[in-house]
DNA sequence: ACTCTATTTCGAGTTTCATCGAAATTCTAT
DNA sequence: ATAGAATTTCGATGAAACTCGAAATAGAGT
């Protein structure tokens, strides 16, 4: 069931607060951003923010490491290409997918 | 607030009804749908499939025209390549997004 | 062991979603 | 007008999501 997770991946970047969360990971880059440091930016409550950024992680968007008391989080790239990949792929978006060779194309 | 309406279409594309449901258009190409015909395909309630497809012609993923009695619905694909150019622009995609040109790229 | 900081889990309250069946609506054709 | 088909609106219901604060946990350093 891939779209299943295709369906999982788009619903937890859906959430305005978990879209601007992932949003400020790829903006962070390689080095990513501790927990506390995204609590800040986005000015919302610790638990709050654990709660999204879990479903982020659950779904292969996010990753994270622990570093002595802090835990630093990361985009995950591949999980978005994948993402993308599967837009494009089976949902089409490049314009040129409306008339995929099926059958009678012309 | 270009982020809200990513959100709103992802979070559109999020529901694996939903999800099927655009997909199923994108493989009726050009012709599109009647919503009779959708109906039978995806075997849900007439009412929970309008409700579906409502959100999905608010969000700007799928279009719709009249033809006598039955209701034609498409995959409108504009909305889905801003959706992508979104992720691919403002959340990265494609690998190379990490580092972008922002300030102290080296 | 004790303390501090960082993060998560728990419990709860409010809001939103998905789904359905029945009734209402719209449009065509007789 | 009447009848018939296609689609939407109207409630209603159960499930799930978002949010929070308080308490629990984990790890580092003294």
């Amino acid at each position: 069931m891939k779209l299943e997770k295709a369906a999982d991946q788009l619903e937890a970047l859906g959430n305005p607060t978990r879209l601007q969360l992932y949003r400020t990971l790829v903006r962070a880059g390689e080095e990513g951003l501790p927990v506390g440091r995204l609590q800040e930016k986005l000015d919302i409550a610790a638990s709050t923010l654990s709660h999204h950024l879990k479903r982020l992680v659950d779904t292969g968007l996010v990753t994270q490491e622990r570093q002595a008391t802090t835990l630093i989080c990361r985009a995950h790239y591949p999980g978005m290409q994948a993402l993308i990949g599967y837009l494009a792929d089976e949902c089409c978006a490049d314009g040129t997918c409306p008339p995929v060779a099926k059958k009678a194309v012309a």
